[in-house]
DNA sequence: GTCTATAAGCCGATAGAC
DNA sequence: GTCTATCGGCTTATAGAC
């Protein structure tokens, strides 16, 4: 027979064009640039993935896989204390806030290209961000506060305001603040701890 | 004499496209949406607006322009008093993010949609985001608590969140969450009352 | 309305494994 | 030689600009 598909083009591919489209965005990066980044042809890139919105796709898909594995990494420790769930995730979250290259939550970046997109894309991105927040919502539901809604929104505040500053200079220098104090939050909700400073 | 330029022509330009621009995202809307939109010809919008990001940085100019007196006003109330002021900037974003058609952050979507801008929209947004963070500075540092640093992170991180989280479904559910933790954060801070689980 | 640049997507041409 | 992975130029649509 004829010649052997090269092995792991398709990652070598998706890797390329995950990292232009994190780091430029997706409306600015065109197919021609992953062609030239990747090295390879346009055919091979299309024959791979039928059309940008397919690529696009899966980049998100990729991404959303790395991630929630970094969550559960993160909350392995905390075992099945909620509270310590909550902490890790808002800690992983800071965490990656302050890698070199961040730009900010890539689904969320995706869903301000754009806005009205309900395709492939604009699922998995919304998807990811619902998922997400009701995740955030057990924690806090297996936390027995009195009031699990507004700590719950209190808690995705943060987790948003830390993806929300990260795009710009200052980065993940909220990071800090961002896990202290939703540590006080739970403890105070909690009554399982004074704020420090009335201590 | 030829006929006079009819008055409110340039106006009625920008709020078209500011209105286009923040609604679907600044690449996503090409300048022709925007002439049919308003319903002038093409001569026109070029005559007023050189190029498309000429009229970009006027649409960003514009909606700065409208959240400074909007601030401006939420915080007339509090007079002298940072700690009330503080609380009405809170509130003021809080309210922005339930009005209907809201999106989130004219200049944080902008930023998401060009990273590497610097041309004059990009000064713009990043400008804006700067000046109000050194506002929320300032206003900690006259409450004269003993870490100003780590609660204006937190503040910010907080109204960073309301941003964030208003551009998608459940939208500015988050605001009165965001509004009472930034005044429990600033009754914490200044020792002047206690948080009501604690009273 | 027209011109030009660029982007997405397609297809003939090339080349390497059998 | 044949067959297929891969390459790079080509076509068409659209956007910015005059």
């Amino acid at each position: 027979m004829a010649r052997k598909p090269a092995a792991g083009t398709r990652d070598r591919i998706i890797n390329v064009a995950a990292s232009l489209f994190y780091r430029s965005g997706v409306r600015a990066v065109g197919m021609n640039e992953i062609i030239d980044e990747a090295g390879c042809g346009k055919s091979l890139l299309y024959g791979h993935f039928p059309s940008k919105t397919e690529l696009v796709a899966e980049y998100l898909q990729v991404t959303r896989r790395a991630r929630d594995e970094s969550a559960q990494r993160a909350m392995h420790d905390a075992g099945d204390d909620p509270a310590a769930a909550l902490v890790a995730l808002t800690a992983e979250v800071a965490r990656k806030a302050r890698e070199p290259g961040f730009r900010g939550c890539a689904f969320r970046n995706y869903l301000a290209e754009f806005p009205n997109g309900d395709d492939a894309p604009g699922q998995i991105a919304s998807g990811y961000l619902r998922d997400t927040r009701s995740q955030v919502d057990g924690l806090v539901k297996r936390l027995g506060v009195a009031e699990p809604r507004i700590l719950a929104d209190r808690i995705w505040l943060i987790i948003e305001g830390i993806y929300g500053g990260g795009a710009r200079p200052g980065a993940g220098r909220l990071g800090p603040s961002a896990v202290s104090l939703v540590e006080e939050l739970i403890n105070d909700a909690t009554g399982s701890g004074r704020r420090s400073l009335t201590s």
